[in-house]
DNA sequence: AGCACGCCGACT
DNA sequence: GTCGGCGTGCTC
C-alpha cells in the first residue's frame, strides 16, 4: 500500500492523501472519497509521504490508464497556482474541458487500416458481399479510415466495416495527423513581414519572446500564417490565443485555407464535446494548429513549438473572477518552460511588453508599412469647451457628417454608453434616479421607457414625476447612445441611421445582418458602442466621430489612458480602409492633455513615452507590481473589517508597500459593499514571497468565511 | 464548495 | 408537536 496525493476540486488550499496498492502517475484522474461524497480527483504525487495522524481511505478508482495531464502541463498549472495564489485543485480543474472533469473517457478519435491478412488479400473473396468488397478497397487505397470518412459513407457503412473486421481484414488504429496540403505559394511576404517572420523561424527551438509591433492593416496575420506553415510543414504543433471577440469563423477559415489542414478551435461558445474532443486531438498532436481564447493557454500539446497571443494588449485575456490568470503571461512562461518562442502581436502593445521590447528582454519586429495604397486616417480633435455640443454632436461634427453623407460615403459614431442618459435629475430637489443595490444611478432607457442599472441589471419603470417630491419635469442628463442616434435624426433628414448596441443588437444573428446592410451601403451613418469598434471593415466609412472620449484621460484607474489609446487607434482603424483616406474626429473637453498629440498622430511610441514616465512618476505597472485583495459583503462594514484584520496579518518587509484599505471605486454593488487592500513592490519576487506567507493567514483568518474574497496578482484594473 | 449537525420560528 | 431557516465545522 502506498500513499497517494491528490488535488481535488474544492477551493482548499490543501490536498488530499489516499491509500492504493501500487504508485500512480501523476496527471492521472481517480475516484475518491470525501466526507461523504464522491469526486473526481487529479493524482499529483505518488508515492508521496501522508499527512501524519491522519488514517488515509483508499482510492475508489482509478480512471486513467495513461496521465491526462502531462507533465509539462503539470508544471504549468502548478505554476500558475502559485503564482496566483489559487487552489491547486481549482487550477487544475479549470484547464479541464467539463466532460473530463466530470470522469468521462478522453475521446480518442479512432481510425481504421488493414491487417496483414487484410492487406494480402484478393477481391475475389468477396464474392457477393458487394460492399465489403468497396470498403476494402477504400481502404486499401487511402491507407487508413477515419470515423469522418466513415460517417461521409453513410449509416449503413459500420455493419460493413464490422464484418471486415471480424474477418480479421480490419483492425482499430491511431487515427493520423490531418493531412497537410500545404499550399507553400499562397503568401507572398513583403520585405518587413519576410524579416519579422525570419527572426521567429531562427528561434525555432529555444526560448525568445517577440513583440510584433504593428499597425491595423500591416499584415501581423500574415506572418503568423507564414510561421504557422512552416510548423505544419514540419509536423510540429501551434498555439494561437485570440481576445473573446477575435475568433470569429472567417478567421478560422482563412487559416485553414492557408494552412491547408484543420485547425481546433477553443472558445466559451464551444459547445462541451468539441471542446473535450479538440482537447484530446491536440494532446495527442493529431491537430497541428489550435486557435482559443484565454483558456486555450492550458491545451495539452505534445509537439507545441510555437505560441502566438494575437492583440496581446487585450483585457480579455486576463481572467477577472475565480482563478485570475493572465493568459498572455502564461502563454510566456509556457514557451520559456519548453524552450519554444513566443510572439505577443498588437498594434498598441501593452506598456508591460513594450518595456519588455525596449529594455531589450522581448524582441521588437515592427511593421511599418501599411502595404499599398493604405494612408493613416487623419485624426483631429474638437475642443467641446469652444464647440458647443448638442446631443452629443458638435457643429464641426455635424458639419463632417452631412458633407461625407452627400458625397455618399459612410460614417461611424462611437459612444461607449448605451441608453438615452446616463441621469435622471430632479431640477427642483436634486433626486437622481439611483440603483437599490448598487451605488450607482440608473440610467434611462427611453425605448422601452425604463430604468436601468447598467451593473447589476436592475430595472423599473421611467418615472413620470419626480417620486421624492412630485415635480414632474424631470430632467435626463447626459449622453447615450439612443440620445445620439435621436439628435442625428433631427439633426439629418433623410440619412439612413441605425444603432448598435446590445439594447437594439441582441443577437449575433441580427448583428450580422445589420453588418451587411452596412457594407450594401443601406445605412449612412452606424452609432454604437464598442461592439463596433474591431474586425470589422466597411471599405466605404470615410468618416469616424468619438462622441466622449475623455473617461479615459482622467479615469480612476491606472490603465486608463493605454485603453483610450487602443481604442482610439481600433476606432480610427475603421476609417478609411478603402481607398479613400479617413478622418477622425474627436470631441474632448481637455484638448491641452500631453495624451492628445501622440494620440493625433497615431503615434503609439510617442504615447508609449508618455505613459511610461507616469506610470513610473506614480509608481504604477509596470514599474510596480500589484497584487489586490479584494472583498465583499451584505453587511456593511464586514468586507472594510476582513480587510483590517488581513492587513494587521501582513507585517511587510520595508520593500512591499501595503496600502490603505478603500472602498472599491463603485463601494455597493448587486446589493455587496465591496472594499480592497492594494500591496505593491518594485520587486515581483519579494512581492511573491510575502504573499506567500501572508494568504493562508488570511484564508484563515475567523473573518474570511463572512466575507467574498479574492486576491488578484497583477491585477489588469483596480476597479 | 458541499454536506452535515445544531438550535429557534410558523405550520400540516 | 414537527418542518426548516442558515450559522459553523469538517472533508485525507
Amino acid at each position: 500500500m502506498v500513499a497517494i496525493r491528490v488535488s481535488l476540486p474544492v477551493p482548499l488550499r490543501r490536498s488530499f492523501d489516499y491509500e492504493h496498492e501500487h504508485p500512480l502517475i501523476p496527471g492521472v484522474r481517480v475516484r475518491v472519497p470525501l466526507g461523504r461524497r464522491v469526486l473526481t480527483g487529479i493524482v499529483i504525487e505518488a508515492p508521496t509521504d501522508p499527512v501524519p495522524g491522519i488514517t488515509l481511505r483508499a482510492i475508489l478508482e482509478v480512471i486513467d490508464r495513461e496521465p491526462l495531464l502531462s507533465s509539462e502541463q503539470l508544471r504549468l498549472l502548478r505554476f500558475a497556482a502559485d503564482y496566483y495564489h489559487h487552489p491547486l485543485g481549482e487550477v487544475l480543474f479549470a484547464a479541464l474541458p467539463a466532460a473530463l472533469k466530470r470522469g468521462d473517457e478522453p475521446i480518442v478519435p479512432r481510425a481504421y487500416g488493414l491487417t496483414a491478412m487484410g492487406l494480402a488479400a484478393d477481391a475475389r473473396r468477396f464474392g457477393r458481399a458487394r460492399r465489403q468488397a468497396a470498403l476494402w478497397g477504400a481502404i486499401k487505397e487511402a491507407g487508413v479510415l477515419t470515423e469522418s470518412d466513415l460517417k461521409a459513407l453513410g449509416s449503413g457503412s459500420r455493419p460493413v466495416l464490422r464484418a471486415l473486421m471480424a474477418q480479421g481484414l480490419v483492425c482499430e488504429r491511431e487515427a493520423p495527423v490531418p493531412g497537410s496540403s500545404l499550399r507553400p505559394d499562397g503568401l507572398v511576404l513583403r520585405p518587413d513581414q519576410r524579416v519579422a517572420s525570419g527572426s521567429v523561424r531562427e528561434a525555432f527551438g529555444t526560448f525568445a519572446a517577440f513583440l510584433l509591433f504593428g499597425v491595423t492593416g500591416s499584415g501581423k496575420t500574415e506572418v503568423y500564417l507564414d510561421l504557422l506553415a512552416e510548423v505544419v510543414a514540419t509536423g510540429r504543433q501551434a498555439l494561437v490565443l485570440v481576445p473573446e471577440i477575435g475568433l470569429t469563423p472567417q478567421l478560422v477559415a482563412r487559416f485553414e485555407a492557408r494552412l491547408g489542414t484543420a485547425i481546433g478551435t477553443l472558445h466559451s461558445a464551444c459547445a462541451a464535446g468539441e471542446r473535450s474532443r479538440v482537447w484530446s486531438a491536440a494532446a495527442a498532436g493529431r491537430l497541428p494548429v489550435v486557435v482559443g481564447t484565454r483558456s486555450a493557454v492550458f491545451t495539452p500539446m505534445k509537439r507545441l513549438s510555437l505560441v502566438i497571443v494575437d492583440e496581446e494588449h487585450d483585457a480579455s485575456f486576463k481572467q477577472q473572477d475565480g482563478f485570475r490568470y493572465h493568459a498572455r503571461d502564461l502563454a510566456v512562461w509556457r514557451a520559456k518552460g519548453l524552450q519554444i518562442p513566443v510572439v505577443l502581436g498588437s498594434a498598441t502593445p501593452s506598456l508591460e511588453s513594450y518595456r519588455h521590447a525596449r529594455e531589450g528582454r522581448y524582441r521588437l519586429l515592427a511593421l511599418p508599412d501599411r502595404g499599398p495604397a493604405r494612408a493613416l486616417p487623419s485624426v483631429r480633435l474638437i475642443d467641446l469647451g469652444r464647440e458647443r455640443a448638442r446631443d452629443g454632436l458638435s457643429g464641426p461634427l455635424l458639419a463632417a457628417l452631412r458633407e461625407h453623407v452627400a458625397r455618399g460615403e459612410q460614417a461611424l459614431l462611437f459612444l461607449n454608453r448605451r441608453g438615452y442618459a446616463p441621469v435622471l435629475f430632479c431640477p427642483q430637489c436634486r433626486w437622481h434616479a439611483p440603483c437599490d443595490r448598487c451605488g450607482s444611478r440608473l440610467t434611462v432607457h427611453l425605448g422601452d421607457r425604463r430604468l436601468r442599472c447598467h451593473h447589476c441589471g436592475h430595472e423599473r419603470p421611467l418615472p413620470t414625476s419626480c417620486p421624492a417630491c412630485g415635480h414632474e419635469g424631470l430632467a435626463r442628463v447626459g449622453d447615450g447612445t439612443e440620445r445620439v442616434e435621436e439628435g442625428l435624426r433631427r439633426a439629418l433628414p433623410g440619412a439612413r441611421i441605425a444603432r448598435v448596441d446590445r439594447d437594439t443588437t441582441g443577437s449575433r444573428l441580427a448583428f450580422d445582418a445589420l453588418l451587411r446592410k452596412v457594407r450594401g451601403h443601406e445605412i449612412d451613418v452606424l452609432v454604437g458602442t464598442q461592439m463596433l469598434a474591431k474586425g470589422h471593415d466597411f471599405p466605404n466609412m470615410t468618416l469616424v466621430g468619438v462622441i466622449h472620449a475623455d473617461q479615459g484621460l482622467h479615469g480612476n484607474d491606472f490603465r486608463a489612458d493605454e485603453q483610450l489609446f487602443a481604442q482610439i487607434v481600433q476606432v480610427a482603424g475603421r476609417a478609411g480602409r478603402g481607398e479613400r483616406p479617413g478622418q477622425v474626429l474627436i470631441q474632448t473637453h481637455h484638448p491641452a492633455h500631453p495624451l492628445w498629440a501622440p494620440l493625433a498622430r497615431l503615434d503609439y511610441e510617442a504615447f508609449a513615452d508618455v505613459a511610461l514616465q507616469e506610470r513610473r512618476e506614480t509608481a504604477f505597472p509596470p514599474y510596480t507590481h500589484c497584487a489586490l485583495l479584494r472583498a465583499e459583503a451584505r453587511k456593511p462594514d464586514m468586507a472594510m473589517r476582513f480587510l483590517e484584520a488581513a492587513r494587521r496579518l501582513g507585517a511587510p518587509p520595508p520593500e512591499i508597500t501595503l496600502g490603505c484599505i478603500l472602498p472599491a471605486v463603485l463601494a455597493r454593488r448587486a446589493g455587496y459593499h465591496r472594499a480592497q487592500l492594494l500591496a505593491t513592490s518594485t520587486k515581483r519576487a519579494a512581492l511573491q514571497s510575502w504573499l506567500k506567507a501572508w494568504l493562508p493567514r488570511v484564508a484563515e483568518s475567523p473573518l474570511a468565511a463572512q466575507v467574498r474574497w479574492s486576491l488578484d496578482v497583477d491585477p489588469y484594473s483596480l476597479f
